[in-house]
DNA sequence: ACTTATTTTTAGACAAATCTAAATTTAAAT
DNA sequence: ATTTAAATTTAGATTTGTCTAAAAATAAGT
């Protein structure tokens, strides 16, 4: 069966909504996919035929097994082409997002393996998301939020909370991204902002919000 | 300026279309496009507004320079695409086409341009056809048909006419393909077909239509 | 030159994906 | 439990790219 790319990102959508608990409602999808509310009630009707999700009126949504392996399938393929631009054409981690959004969408499942093979099966994308392999299983994190980092452990960035220029631009300014190491050195209970030090560069204090948004892994000290 | 995957699609047919001579008709067009003629119609009048081309009406259709540039801005991509499939993720030259009709409509620019210094800025691609530069500059082929081809002279297979599943066959068949090195050693011209050699295996013969659908380029003997 | 055939265009309709505005259902609040 | 607020759905309209059927323009044949 075929898919529009609408259809695949409604769907996409709503695997990164649900995760966890609950149903997905109509408004956090509108919010998401930028659209009203209205057009959200009309493709599920859509995709319910399809069988693509479980939808009640007024109840809110949940993929189906089908649905999942759509949207796995997706996801597998977004991360795939993030980890090639940057390590193969050599973008940077944050200029990938939009353009994987549209090479997600390349239908050939042929491309996909092969580029998964020459890429030597990765297992987690530029921002530190584990990648699908071809069954739709995929590694399990072990990153951990930054606020939750013990004093004086070595650590290194792996993923940051949003793509947003905000976001962005602030990283920037305090030399922070994807592969940063760095350990916690105070944290102050006032208002929960912590001192962070980079190897080679004065300590600095980030706020509670910027610590929240970075994802770390532990590293060994070598 | 942003274009849809159809109107790219129209410009690449009407590019294609227009080589040489004269202007392109709309019956061709819907045709080559798989759409009816009123079709075409509708789609002729959008992109005169946009100014793609010179459209009048029963008179056929030119691209204009904005439109040239677009057609070989999506070429260019086309058959980027098809050396990556074919030279990275060792794809067979006569399973790339699809694939690339897809990727070619990616709009990236950054994409396009590290994907050809990745792939060492290639002249040609899998079907011996040449790779617009991004200045949309391409090489000129010093492709011959095999039915000009004279006696005798090493050469090799580097493009076919068309895709169609019938060539193909028939190509498969008799283990020809790109890259397959021969020589011609006869000429009938009772039905102008043709003796072929080809290194290690008997030589056979094909007729004036196969002929006629192949592609050469001499090389050096050795 | 006049009739016939072909090509092209117009007119009106349709499906997909969206919108606005109004109606309905569910949830919250007193 | 009734009213008010919020979320969701329906109804009807719009845009894009397509279609069919009919009309108009061009080309061909005698």
């Amino acid at each position: 069966m075929h898919f529009t790319t609408t259809e695949e990102n409604y769907i996409k959508a709503i695997y990164h909504l649900q995760q966890g608990t609950g149903n997905v409602s109509t408004n956090d999808l509108a919010a998401e996919l930028s659209t009203k509310p209205a057009s959200i009630t009309d493709m599920l009707k859509k995709l319910t035929i399809k069988k693509l999700l479980r939808y009640e009126r007024y109840k809110g949504v949940r993929l189906s097994n089908e649905g999942e392996k759509l949207a796995l399938a997706i996801v597998r393929k977004h991360r795939l082409w993030e980890y090639f631009l940057v390590n193969t054409l050599e973008f940077g981690w944050d200029e990938v997002h939009e353009v994987a959004e549209e090479l997600e969408h390349i239908s050939s499942k042929k491309l996909v393996e092969q580029l998964d093979l020459f890429l030597g099966y990765p297992k987690f994308d530029p921002h530190g998301d584990p990648i699908p392999d071809s069954q739709g299983r995929m590694a399990v994190q072990q990153q951990i939020n930054l606020i939750d980092l013990a004093l004086d452990i070595p650590a290194e960035v792996c993923s940051v909370g949003s793509q947003s220029t905000e976001l962005l631009e602030i990283l920037k300014h305090k030399q922070l991204g994807i592969g940063t190491k760095l350990e916690v050195k105070r944290k102050f209970s006032f208002d929960h902002s912590i001192e962070i030090k980079m190897k080679s560069l004065p300590a600095i204090t980030i706020s509670q919000q910027l610590a929240q948004s970075l994802f770390v892994k532990t590293i060994s000290n070598d």
